[in-house]
DNA sequence: CTGTGCGTTGTATTG
DNA sequence: TCAATACAACGCACA
Protein backbone atom coordinates (compact mmCIF):
# COMPACT_ATOMS: atom_id res chain seq x y z
CA UNK A 1 0.00 0.00 0.00
CA UNK A 2 1.15 3.46 -0.69
CA UNK A 3 1.42 5.74 2.67
CA UNK A 4 -1.14 8.15 1.76
CA UNK A 5 -3.21 10.10 4.00
CA UNK A 6 -6.82 9.03 3.98
CA UNK A 7 -7.88 12.66 5.03
CA UNK A 8 -7.32 15.69 3.84
CA UNK A 9 -4.27 17.62 3.61
CA UNK A 10 -1.52 18.30 1.40
CA UNK A 11 -0.99 14.29 1.01
CA UNK A 12 -4.20 13.15 0.18
CA UNK A 13 -4.13 11.36 -3.28
CA UNK A 14 -6.67 13.09 -5.84
CA UNK A 15 -6.44 10.91 -8.97
CA UNK A 16 -8.39 11.27 -12.44
CA UNK A 17 -8.18 7.92 -14.51
CA UNK A 18 -8.51 9.01 -18.14
CA UNK A 19 -9.73 6.12 -20.46
CA UNK A 20 -9.40 5.61 -24.02
CA UNK A 21 -9.43 2.22 -24.79
CA UNK A 22 -9.24 -0.17 -22.24
CA UNK A 23 -13.41 0.10 -21.28
CA UNK A 24 -12.91 -2.06 -18.70
CA UNK A 25 -13.17 -2.88 -15.36
CA UNK A 26 -11.55 -5.88 -14.98
CA UNK A 27 -7.35 -6.35 -15.37
CA UNK A 28 -7.27 -2.37 -15.95
CA UNK A 29 -3.99 -1.60 -13.31
CA UNK A 30 -4.06 1.99 -13.87
CA UNK A 31 -7.86 2.07 -12.47
CA UNK A 32 -7.10 -0.47 -9.83
CA UNK A 33 -4.08 1.28 -8.28
CA UNK A 34 -6.02 4.52 -8.04
CA UNK A 35 -9.02 2.71 -6.54
CA UNK A 36 -6.16 1.51 -3.83
CA UNK A 37 -4.52 4.35 -2.90
CA UNK A 38 -6.02 7.72 -3.70
CA UNK A 39 -9.10 9.47 -1.74
CA UNK A 40 -10.81 10.81 -4.79
CA UNK A 41 -10.80 8.48 -8.34
CA UNK A 42 -12.28 10.92 -11.84
CA UNK A 43 -12.95 8.56 -14.05
CA UNK A 44 -12.94 10.71 -17.56
CA UNK A 45 -13.27 9.63 -21.01
CA UNK A 46 -12.87 12.65 -23.18
CA UNK A 47 -14.91 12.14 -26.31
CA UNK A 48 -13.20 14.37 -29.28
CA UNK A 49 -15.79 16.06 -32.24
CA UNK A 50 -14.16 13.44 -34.53
CA UNK A 51 -14.77 10.85 -32.47
CA UNK A 52 -11.97 8.14 -32.12
CA UNK A 53 -9.91 10.27 -34.79
CA UNK A 54 -7.56 8.45 -37.02
CA UNK A 55 -4.41 10.41 -38.58
CA UNK A 56 -6.94 10.59 -41.63
CA UNK A 57 -9.78 12.89 -39.52
CA UNK A 58 -12.15 10.23 -40.98
CA UNK A 59 -15.58 10.53 -39.30
CA UNK A 60 -16.27 6.92 -37.77
CA UNK A 61 -19.45 5.52 -38.96
CA UNK A 62 -22.50 4.95 -37.10
CA UNK A 63 -22.10 1.51 -35.98
CA UNK A 64 -18.36 1.42 -35.18
CA UNK A 65 -19.87 5.18 -33.10
CA UNK A 66 -22.53 3.27 -31.46
CA UNK A 67 -20.42 0.32 -30.26
CA UNK A 68 -18.34 2.67 -28.56
CA UNK A 69 -20.95 4.38 -27.14
CA UNK A 70 -22.28 1.22 -25.88
CA UNK A 71 -19.34 0.43 -24.30
CA UNK A 72 -19.16 3.61 -22.77
CA UNK A 73 -22.48 3.09 -21.17
CA UNK A 74 -21.49 -0.32 -19.87
CA UNK A 75 -18.59 1.12 -17.99
CA UNK A 76 -20.21 3.69 -16.51
CA UNK A 77 -22.78 1.16 -14.80
CA UNK A 78 -19.75 -0.59 -13.72
CA UNK A 79 -18.43 2.26 -12.22
CA UNK A 80 -21.92 2.85 -10.47
CA UNK A 81 -21.81 -0.33 -9.11
CA UNK A 82 -18.81 0.26 -7.46
CA UNK A 83 -20.13 3.78 -6.10
CA UNK A 84 -18.39 5.92 -8.53
CA UNK A 85 -19.07 6.66 -12.64
CA UNK A 86 -18.03 7.77 -15.56
CA UNK A 87 -17.57 11.48 -16.16
CA UNK A 88 -17.75 11.81 -20.48
CA UNK A 89 -16.68 15.14 -21.69
CA UNK A 90 -16.68 16.35 -24.93
CA UNK A 91 -13.86 18.15 -26.74
CA UNK A 92 -10.26 17.77 -27.32
CA UNK A 93 -8.19 16.21 -24.95
CA UNK A 94 -5.58 18.58 -24.73
CA UNK A 95 -8.06 21.10 -24.37
CA UNK A 96 -10.13 19.39 -22.24
CA UNK A 97 -8.03 17.45 -19.45
CA UNK A 98 -5.61 20.33 -18.32
CA UNK A 99 -8.11 22.62 -17.44
CA UNK A 100 -10.40 19.49 -15.39
CA UNK A 101 -6.59 18.21 -13.75
CA UNK A 102 -6.08 21.93 -12.27
CA UNK A 103 -9.67 22.28 -11.49
CA UNK A 104 -9.82 19.31 -9.45
CA UNK A 105 -6.30 19.62 -8.16
CA UNK A 106 -4.91 16.43 -9.48
CA UNK A 107 -2.23 15.00 -8.36
CA UNK A 108 -1.86 11.87 -9.88
CA UNK A 109 -2.77 10.80 -13.95
CA UNK A 110 -3.56 7.60 -14.53
CA UNK A 111 -4.02 6.38 -17.97
CA UNK A 112 -3.06 3.41 -20.39
CA UNK A 113 -0.36 3.43 -22.55
CA UNK A 114 -1.34 3.49 -26.35
CA UNK A 115 1.11 2.74 -28.98
CA UNK A 116 -1.07 4.03 -32.09
CA UNK A 117 1.09 7.08 -33.32
CA UNK A 118 -1.88 9.45 -32.59
CA UNK A 119 -2.58 8.36 -29.17
CA UNK A 120 1.16 7.97 -28.17
CA UNK A 121 1.19 11.53 -28.87
CA UNK A 122 -1.87 12.49 -26.91
CA UNK A 123 -0.67 10.26 -23.92
CA UNK A 124 2.97 12.63 -23.85
CA UNK A 125 1.01 15.73 -24.05
CA UNK A 126 -1.05 15.27 -20.74
CA UNK A 127 1.70 12.84 -18.98
CA UNK A 128 3.66 15.90 -19.50
CA UNK A 129 0.93 18.83 -18.65
CA UNK A 130 0.36 16.36 -15.62
CA UNK A 131 3.86 16.56 -14.51
CA UNK A 132 4.15 20.53 -14.90
CA UNK A 133 1.02 20.36 -12.33
CA UNK A 134 3.35 18.35 -10.05
CA UNK A 135 1.09 14.99 -10.42
CA UNK A 136 2.35 11.59 -10.61
CA UNK A 137 1.57 9.13 -13.63
CA UNK A 138 0.76 5.62 -14.25
CA UNK A 139 0.82 4.73 -17.31
CA UNK A 140 0.95 0.93 -17.67
CA UNK A 141 0.72 -1.05 -20.58
CA UNK A 142 -1.92 -3.20 -20.87
CA UNK A 143 -3.91 -3.35 -24.28
CA UNK A 144 -1.53 -6.14 -25.48
CA UNK A 145 0.13 -9.37 -23.68
CA UNK A 146 3.09 -7.54 -23.56
CA UNK A 147 4.63 -4.18 -22.92
CA UNK A 148 5.76 -3.33 -26.46
CA UNK A 149 8.54 -1.64 -25.05
CA UNK A 150 9.81 -4.85 -23.45
CA UNK A 151 9.53 -6.43 -26.60
CA UNK A 152 11.72 -3.61 -28.34
CA UNK A 153 14.24 -4.76 -25.52
CA UNK A 154 14.18 -8.38 -26.13
CA UNK A 155 15.14 -7.71 -29.79
CA UNK A 156 17.43 -5.16 -29.57
CA UNK A 157 15.34 -2.51 -30.59
CA UNK A 158 15.34 -4.64 -34.19
CA UNK A 159 11.30 -5.67 -34.65
CA UNK A 160 10.59 -8.11 -36.28
CA UNK A 161 9.49 -8.33 -39.92
CA UNK A 162 7.58 -11.66 -40.00
CA UNK A 163 5.42 -13.40 -38.02
CA UNK A 164 7.86 -16.68 -37.45
CA UNK A 165 10.54 -14.22 -36.11
CA UNK A 166 7.76 -12.82 -33.68
CA UNK A 167 7.12 -16.25 -32.27
CA UNK A 168 10.81 -16.80 -31.38
CA UNK A 169 10.90 -13.17 -29.85
CA UNK A 170 7.80 -14.18 -27.89
CA UNK A 171 9.27 -17.70 -27.02
CA UNK A 172 11.68 -14.96 -25.22
CA UNK A 173 9.46 -13.40 -23.03
CA UNK A 174 7.67 -16.31 -20.75
CA UNK A 175 4.17 -15.69 -19.57
CA UNK A 176 2.35 -12.13 -19.96
CA UNK A 177 1.81 -10.60 -16.88
CA UNK A 178 -1.03 -11.53 -14.19
CA UNK A 179 -4.34 -10.36 -14.73
CA UNK A 180 -5.10 -7.37 -12.42
CA UNK A 181 -7.88 -7.75 -10.08
CA UNK A 182 -11.41 -5.64 -10.10
CA UNK A 183 -11.31 -2.68 -8.16
CA UNK A 184 -13.90 -3.67 -5.22
CA UNK A 185 -15.14 0.02 -4.56
CA UNK A 186 -14.54 3.54 -6.05
CA UNK A 187 -14.78 6.81 -3.70
CA UNK A 188 -17.90 8.42 -5.00
CA UNK A 189 -17.55 11.49 -6.41
CA UNK A 190 -19.23 14.36 -4.79
CA UNK A 191 -17.35 17.76 -5.96
CA UNK A 192 -19.93 19.47 -7.90
CA UNK A 193 -17.70 21.27 -10.49
CA UNK A 194 -19.00 18.02 -12.52
CA UNK A 195 -22.35 19.34 -12.81
CA UNK A 196 -24.18 20.89 -16.04
CA UNK A 197 -21.24 21.05 -18.28
CA UNK A 198 -19.90 17.50 -17.95
CA UNK A 199 -22.47 15.20 -18.80
CA UNK A 200 -23.31 10.87 -18.70
CA UNK A 201 -22.57 9.51 -22.38
CA UNK A 202 -24.24 10.96 -24.99
CA UNK A 203 -26.37 9.17 -27.63
CA UNK A 204 -26.08 8.83 -30.76
CA UNK A 205 -28.46 11.65 -31.98
CA UNK A 206 -26.01 13.79 -29.90
CA UNK A 207 -23.16 13.17 -32.30
CA UNK A 208 -24.80 13.86 -35.03
CA UNK A 209 -25.74 10.37 -36.38
CA UNK A 210 -29.39 9.93 -37.61
CA UNK A 211 -30.23 6.50 -36.00
CA UNK A 212 -29.40 3.68 -38.30
CA UNK A 213 -32.39 1.58 -39.52
CA UNK A 214 -32.53 -2.60 -37.67
CA UNK A 215 -31.47 -3.57 -41.25
CA UNK A 216 -28.33 -1.21 -40.54
CA UNK A 217 -27.36 -2.01 -37.29
CA UNK A 218 -24.53 -4.28 -36.16
CA UNK A 219 -25.95 -7.25 -34.31
CA UNK A 220 -22.79 -7.24 -31.86
CA UNK A 221 -23.34 -4.75 -28.65
CA UNK A 222 -20.59 -2.75 -27.13
CA UNK A 223 -19.57 -3.03 -23.75
CA UNK A 224 -17.12 -4.82 -21.16
CA UNK A 225 -20.18 -6.84 -20.07
CA UNK A 226 -21.18 -8.42 -23.39
CA UNK A 227 -17.59 -8.52 -23.85
CA UNK A 228 -17.33 -11.38 -20.58
CA UNK A 229 -20.82 -12.93 -22.05
CA UNK A 230 -19.63 -13.42 -25.23
CA UNK A 231 -16.15 -15.04 -24.23
CA UNK A 232 -17.90 -17.68 -21.50
CA UNK A 233 -20.35 -18.49 -24.37
CA UNK A 234 -17.34 -19.07 -27.10
CA UNK A 235 -15.58 -20.95 -24.09
CA UNK A 236 -17.92 -23.09 -22.82
CA UNK A 237 -17.07 -25.70 -26.30
CA UNK A 238 -13.60 -26.22 -24.65
CA UNK A 239 -12.99 -28.61 -27.96
CA UNK A 240 -13.73 -26.43 -30.30
CA UNK A 241 -11.75 -23.34 -28.93
CA UNK A 242 -8.58 -25.98 -28.95
CA UNK A 243 -8.81 -27.31 -31.96
CA UNK A 244 -9.83 -23.88 -33.52
CA UNK A 245 -7.72 -23.40 -37.30
CA UNK A 246 -8.84 -20.02 -39.03
CA UNK A 247 -8.42 -21.09 -42.78
CA UNK A 248 -10.78 -24.06 -41.74
CA UNK A 249 -13.55 -21.36 -40.69
CA UNK A 250 -15.88 -19.73 -43.26
CA UNK A 251 -16.05 -15.84 -44.80
CA UNK A 252 -19.67 -17.17 -45.94
CA UNK A 253 -21.38 -18.03 -42.49
CA UNK A 254 -23.26 -14.66 -41.55
CA UNK A 255 -26.15 -15.53 -39.74
CA UNK A 256 -24.05 -17.43 -36.60
CA UNK A 257 -20.03 -16.09 -37.81
CA UNK A 258 -17.42 -19.17 -37.38
CA UNK A 259 -15.02 -17.09 -35.68
CA UNK A 260 -15.37 -15.77 -31.91
CA UNK A 261 -16.03 -12.38 -32.99
CA UNK A 262 -14.10 -10.96 -30.06
CA UNK A 263 -12.15 -8.60 -31.81
CA UNK A 264 -14.42 -5.65 -31.72
CA UNK A 265 -14.22 -5.96 -27.45
CA UNK A 266 -10.36 -6.56 -27.92
CA UNK A 267 -9.97 -3.53 -29.90
CA UNK A 268 -11.86 -1.02 -27.19
CA UNK A 269 -10.42 -3.43 -24.15
CA UNK A 270 -13.86 -3.91 -23.69
CA UNK A 271 -12.16 -7.74 -23.11
CA UNK A 272 -8.00 -7.67 -22.12
CA UNK A 273 -5.87 -9.61 -24.25
CA UNK A 274 -4.51 -10.99 -21.28
CA UNK A 275 -7.89 -12.66 -19.59
CA UNK A 276 -7.99 -14.34 -23.18
CA UNK A 277 -4.81 -15.59 -23.29
CA UNK A 278 -4.89 -16.70 -19.65
CA UNK A 279 -8.64 -18.68 -20.80
CA UNK A 280 -6.93 -20.14 -23.88
CA UNK A 281 -3.89 -21.68 -22.11
CA UNK A 282 -6.52 -23.38 -19.57
CA UNK A 283 -8.97 -24.36 -22.48
CA UNK A 284 -5.61 -25.98 -24.09
CA UNK A 285 -4.82 -27.41 -20.99
CA UNK A 286 -8.13 -28.93 -20.38
CA UNK A 287 -8.91 -30.67 -23.96
CA UNK A 288 -4.90 -31.52 -24.13
CA UNK A 289 -5.07 -31.81 -27.95
CA UNK A 290 -4.96 -28.09 -29.44
CA UNK A 291 -3.87 -26.76 -32.51
CA UNK A 292 -0.65 -23.96 -32.42
CA UNK A 293 0.57 -20.62 -34.34
CA UNK A 294 -0.34 -19.18 -36.98
CA UNK A 295 -3.66 -20.99 -36.94
CA UNK A 296 -4.84 -21.39 -33.54
CA UNK A 297 -6.83 -18.88 -31.31
CA UNK A 298 -3.82 -18.21 -29.72
CA UNK A 299 -1.84 -17.94 -32.93
CA UNK A 300 -4.38 -15.29 -33.68
CA UNK A 301 -3.87 -13.23 -30.26
CA UNK A 302 -0.29 -13.17 -31.54
CA UNK A 303 -0.89 -11.76 -35.19
CA UNK A 304 -2.44 -8.88 -32.99
CA UNK A 305 0.26 -8.99 -30.80
CA UNK A 306 2.51 -8.95 -34.19
CA UNK A 307 1.14 -6.15 -35.82
CA UNK A 308 0.90 -3.91 -32.67
CA UNK A 309 4.52 -3.86 -32.41
CA UNK A 310 5.08 -3.36 -35.89
CA UNK A 311 2.63 -0.63 -35.56
CA UNK A 312 4.16 0.76 -32.77
CA UNK A 313 8.00 0.08 -34.62
CA UNK A 314 8.17 0.88 -37.69
CA UNK A 315 7.26 4.62 -38.95
CA UNK A 316 4.26 6.27 -41.07
CA UNK A 317 2.89 2.42 -40.47
CA UNK A 318 -0.66 3.99 -41.82
CA UNK A 319 1.04 4.99 -44.92
CA UNK A 320 2.88 3.37 -48.10
CA UNK A 321 5.23 7.02 -48.25
CA UNK A 322 7.93 6.81 -46.20
CA UNK A 323 7.17 3.64 -44.75
CA UNK A 324 9.98 1.50 -44.14
CA UNK A 325 8.45 -1.66 -44.52
CA UNK A 326 6.27 -0.88 -47.51
CA UNK A 327 6.40 -1.72 -51.37
CA UNK A 328 6.54 1.60 -53.19
CA UNK A 329 3.15 0.53 -55.73
CA UNK A 330 2.00 3.17 -57.87
CA UNK A 331 -1.16 2.92 -57.79
CA UNK A 332 -4.67 4.30 -59.47
CA UNK A 333 -5.40 7.66 -57.84
CA UNK A 334 -6.63 8.99 -61.48
CA UNK A 335 -10.76 9.61 -61.69
CA UNK A 336 -11.46 6.46 -62.88
CA UNK A 337 -9.69 5.07 -59.84
CA UNK A 338 -12.03 6.87 -57.48
CA UNK A 339 -14.83 5.41 -59.55
CA UNK A 340 -13.35 2.32 -59.44
CA UNK A 341 -12.99 3.26 -55.31
CA UNK A 342 -16.63 4.37 -54.79
CA UNK A 343 -17.80 1.36 -56.93
CA UNK A 344 -16.53 -1.05 -54.08
CA UNK A 345 -17.25 0.93 -51.16
CA UNK A 346 -20.82 0.99 -52.32
CA UNK A 347 -20.98 -2.26 -52.71
CA UNK A 348 -21.63 -1.88 -56.58
CA UNK A 349 -19.23 -3.48 -58.47
CA UNK A 350 -20.78 -6.22 -60.27
CA UNK A 351 -18.96 -8.98 -58.83
CA UNK A 352 -21.71 -10.47 -56.32
CA UNK A 353 -19.33 -12.13 -53.52
CA UNK A 354 -17.37 -8.79 -53.03
CA UNK A 355 -20.62 -6.92 -53.20
CA UNK A 356 -22.27 -9.24 -50.84
CA UNK A 357 -19.09 -9.05 -48.36
CA UNK A 358 -19.38 -4.71 -48.84
CA UNK A 359 -22.83 -5.01 -47.92
CA UNK A 360 -22.15 -6.99 -44.92
CA UNK A 361 -19.40 -4.63 -43.93
CA UNK A 362 -22.00 -1.51 -44.15
CA UNK A 363 -24.66 -3.63 -42.03
CA UNK A 364 -23.03 -5.39 -39.36
CA UNK A 365 -19.85 -3.64 -39.11
CA UNK A 366 -18.16 -6.67 -39.00
CA UNK A 367 -16.90 -9.12 -41.88
CA UNK A 368 -15.07 -12.74 -41.30
CA UNK A 369 -11.43 -12.39 -42.08
CA UNK A 370 -11.58 -14.03 -45.59
CA UNK A 371 -14.01 -11.64 -46.58
CA UNK A 372 -11.68 -8.93 -45.86
CA UNK A 373 -9.20 -10.74 -47.84
CA UNK A 374 -11.23 -11.49 -50.41
CA UNK A 375 -12.40 -7.57 -50.83
CA UNK A 376 -8.82 -6.18 -50.13
CA UNK A 377 -7.64 -7.99 -52.63
CA UNK A 378 -9.98 -7.01 -55.07
CA UNK A 379 -9.58 -3.26 -54.54
CA UNK A 380 -5.71 -3.29 -54.52
CA UNK A 381 -3.68 -5.84 -56.12
CA UNK A 382 -5.96 -8.39 -57.51
CA UNK A 383 -8.43 -6.12 -59.60
CA UNK A 384 -9.04 -2.60 -59.39
CA UNK A 385 -5.75 -1.21 -58.35
CA UNK A 386 -6.89 1.45 -56.07
CA UNK A 387 -4.61 2.13 -52.91
CA UNK A 388 -4.70 -0.34 -49.76
CA UNK A 389 -4.94 3.57 -47.93
CA UNK A 390 -8.00 3.80 -49.64
CA UNK A 391 -9.80 0.49 -49.01
CA UNK A 392 -7.96 1.22 -45.14
CA UNK A 393 -9.84 4.20 -44.60
CA UNK A 394 -13.36 2.93 -45.45
CA UNK A 395 -12.51 -0.54 -43.20
CA UNK A 396 -11.43 2.12 -39.94
CA UNK A 397 -14.96 4.03 -40.84
CA UNK A 398 -17.13 0.75 -41.04
CA UNK A 399 -15.78 -1.67 -39.19
CA UNK A 400 -16.75 -1.99 -35.15
CA UNK A 401 -13.60 -3.60 -34.36
CA UNK A 402 -11.21 -1.12 -36.42
CA UNK A 403 -8.02 -1.52 -35.21
CA UNK A 404 -5.10 1.07 -36.26
CA UNK A 405 -2.21 -1.74 -36.40
CA UNK A 406 -4.06 -4.25 -37.38
CA UNK A 407 -5.64 -2.96 -40.21
CA UNK A 408 -2.76 -1.32 -41.82
CA UNK A 409 -0.65 -4.53 -41.46
CA UNK A 410 -3.52 -6.41 -43.07
CA UNK A 411 -3.81 -3.69 -45.89
CA UNK A 412 -0.37 -4.44 -46.63
CA UNK A 413 -0.51 -7.57 -46.35
CA UNK A 414 -3.20 -8.33 -49.19
CA UNK A 415 -2.18 -5.50 -51.47
CA UNK A 416 1.55 -7.15 -51.57
CA UNK A 417 2.97 -4.53 -49.96
CA UNK A 418 4.56 -6.14 -47.04
CA UNK A 419 4.31 -8.91 -45.07
CA UNK A 420 3.03 -11.34 -47.89
CA UNK A 421 4.66 -10.78 -51.48
CA UNK A 422 3.41 -13.81 -53.90
CA UNK A 423 1.08 -11.29 -55.98
CA UNK A 424 0.67 -14.38 -57.82
CA UNK A 425 -1.97 -16.40 -55.69
CA UNK A 426 -4.66 -13.85 -56.42
CA UNK A 427 -8.26 -14.07 -54.25
CA UNK A 428 -11.05 -15.05 -57.22
CA UNK A 429 -14.18 -12.39 -56.94
CA UNK A 430 -15.85 -15.84 -58.46
CA UNK A 431 -14.22 -19.03 -57.64
CA UNK A 432 -13.30 -18.30 -53.71
CA UNK A 433 -16.61 -17.22 -52.39
CA UNK A 434 -18.07 -20.52 -54.47
CA UNK A 435 -15.86 -22.70 -52.22
CA UNK A 436 -17.73 -22.44 -49.53
CA UNK A 437 -21.48 -21.12 -49.94
CA UNK A 438 -22.42 -23.00 -53.47
CA UNK A 439 -25.55 -22.08 -53.80
CA UNK A 440 -24.95 -18.43 -52.61
CA UNK A 441 -27.03 -17.83 -49.92
CA UNK A 442 -24.67 -15.29 -48.82
CA UNK A 443 -25.00 -13.30 -51.98
CA UNK A 444 -29.05 -14.04 -51.50
CA UNK A 445 -28.83 -12.08 -47.97
CA UNK A 446 -26.65 -9.25 -48.78
CA UNK A 447 -27.45 -8.57 -52.03
CA UNK A 448 -31.62 -8.92 -52.73
CA UNK A 449 -31.38 -7.72 -56.64
CA UNK A 450 -30.08 -11.39 -56.54
CA UNK A 451 -32.17 -13.39 -54.72
CA UNK A 452 -33.61 -15.50 -57.07
CA UNK A 453 -30.76 -15.90 -59.43
CA UNK A 454 -30.34 -19.67 -59.99
CA UNK A 455 -27.05 -20.57 -58.35
CA UNK A 456 -25.12 -21.60 -61.73
CA UNK A 457 -25.13 -17.80 -61.96
CA UNK A 458 -25.37 -16.25 -59.03
CA UNK A 459 -21.40 -15.47 -58.55
CA UNK A 460 -21.47 -14.49 -62.48
CA UNK A 461 -24.90 -13.33 -63.23
CA UNK A 462 -23.86 -11.52 -66.47
CA UNK A 463 -23.16 -15.17 -68.13
CA UNK A 464 -26.90 -16.01 -67.58
CA UNK A 465 -28.85 -16.09 -70.84
CA UNK A 466 -31.53 -12.90 -70.91
CA UNK A 467 -34.37 -15.54 -70.59
CA UNK A 468 -32.62 -16.45 -67.14
CA UNK A 469 -32.11 -12.91 -65.78
CA UNK A 470 -35.72 -12.34 -66.50
CA UNK A 471 -37.33 -15.17 -64.85
CA UNK A 472 -34.74 -13.97 -62.09
CA UNK A 473 -36.25 -10.44 -62.21
CA UNK A 474 -32.41 -9.20 -62.40
CA UNK A 475 -31.03 -8.01 -65.49
CA UNK A 476 -28.01 -7.24 -65.42
CA UNK A 477 -27.06 -3.58 -66.37
CA UNK A 478 -30.26 -2.49 -64.69
CA UNK A 479 -31.41 -4.27 -61.81
CA UNK A 480 -27.46 -5.32 -61.30
CA UNK A 481 -24.35 -3.12 -62.42
CA UNK A 482 -22.50 -5.41 -65.00
CA UNK A 483 -18.85 -6.01 -63.43
CA UNK A 484 -16.60 -2.81 -63.11
CA UNK A 485 -13.80 -4.78 -64.46
CA UNK A 486 -12.99 -8.44 -66.43
CA UNK A 487 -11.13 -10.17 -63.56
CA UNK A 488 -9.22 -12.27 -65.79
CA UNK A 489 -7.50 -9.84 -68.21
CA UNK A 490 -7.28 -6.76 -64.85
CA UNK A 491 -5.55 -9.80 -62.37
CA UNK A 492 -3.30 -10.69 -65.03
CA UNK A 493 -2.22 -6.70 -65.50
CA UNK A 494 -2.09 -5.98 -62.63
CA UNK A 495 0.73 -9.53 -61.67
CA UNK A 496 2.42 -7.91 -64.55
CA UNK A 497 2.53 -4.55 -62.57
CA UNK A 498 3.75 -5.76 -59.19
CA UNK A 499 6.66 -7.70 -60.93
CA UNK A 500 7.56 -3.95 -62.11
CA UNK A 501 6.79 -2.19 -59.30
CA UNK A 502 9.29 -4.88 -57.12
CA UNK A 503 12.04 -4.70 -59.93
CA UNK A 504 11.89 -0.96 -59.75
CA UNK A 505 11.87 -0.91 -55.72
CA UNK A 506 15.00 -3.21 -56.13
CA UNK A 507 17.00 -1.61 -58.56
CA UNK A 508 16.31 1.72 -57.16
CA UNK A 509 17.30 0.96 -53.47
CA UNK A 510 19.30 -2.09 -53.20
CA UNK A 511 19.09 -4.17 -49.67
CA UNK A 512 19.86 -1.99 -46.71
CA UNK A 513 23.21 -2.52 -45.00
CA UNK A 514 22.19 -3.52 -40.93
CA UNK A 515 25.25 -1.85 -39.58
CA UNK A 516 27.87 0.58 -41.08
CA UNK A 517 29.26 -0.60 -44.24
CA UNK A 518 33.16 -1.57 -43.04
CA UNK A 519 36.12 -0.17 -44.60
CA UNK A 520 37.92 -2.32 -46.46
C1' DC B 1 27.71 -14.08 -51.93
C1' DT B 2 24.60 -17.91 -53.09
C1' DG B 3 21.44 -21.43 -52.50
C1' DT B 4 17.59 -23.40 -50.08
C1' DG B 5 13.37 -23.73 -47.47
C1' DC B 6 9.57 -21.59 -45.96
C1' DG B 7 5.55 -18.68 -45.77
C1' DT B 8 -2.08 -18.59 -41.47
C1' DT B 9 -6.09 -19.03 -45.46
C1' DG B 10 -5.09 -19.07 -54.43
C1' DT B 11 -6.78 -21.07 -58.75
C1' DA B 12 -7.56 -24.26 -62.41
C1' DT B 13 -6.70 -28.59 -64.11
C1' DT B 14 -5.72 -33.26 -63.88
C1' DG B 15 -5.96 -38.05 -62.61
C1' DT C 1 -14.21 -36.64 -54.21
C1' DC C 2 -9.82 -35.43 -53.30
C1' DA C 3 -4.95 -34.76 -53.69
C1' DA C 4 -1.32 -33.40 -56.61
C1' DT C 5 0.48 -30.18 -59.74
C1' DA C 6 1.37 -26.18 -62.84
C1' DC C 7 0.90 -21.52 -62.81
C1' DA C 8 5.27 -18.23 -62.80
C1' DA C 9 8.31 -17.27 -59.49
C1' DC C 10 7.70 -13.12 -54.30
C1' DG C 11 10.94 -11.86 -49.98
C1' DC C 12 13.05 -13.23 -45.88
C1' DA C 13 15.91 -16.03 -42.77
C1' DC C 14 19.46 -18.86 -42.50
C1' DA C 15 23.20 -22.01 -43.74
Amino acid sequence: MVAVKKEGGPLRKRSLVWFRKGLRVHDNPALLEASQSAAEVYPVFVLDPSIDPTEDGVKIGANRAQFLLESLEDLDQSLKKLGSHLICIRGRPEDVLPPLMRELDINHLGFEFDTEPYWKAQGEKMAKEAENLGARVHCPATHTLYDPEHLMAKCMMDAPKSYGQFLKLVAKCGSPPAVASAPESLPQISKDVLGRKHSGVPTLRDLGYEPLPASERTPFPGGETEALRRLEDQFRDTRRIALFEKPKTSPTDFETPSTTVLSPYLKFGCLSSRVFYFKLKEAYRKNGKHADPPVSLLGQLYWREFFYLCGYAFPNFGKMEGNPICRQIPWDHSEGGKEKLRAWESAQTGYPFIDAAMTQLRQQGWLHHLARHAVACFLTRGDLWVSWEEGRKVFDKLLIDADWSLNNANWMWLSCSSFFYQYFRCYSPVAFGRKYDPSGKYIRNFVPALRKMPKQYIYEPWKAPLSVQEAAGCIVGVDYPMPVCDHAVASKENMSKMAAAYKKAKSESPPPKKKAKKAK
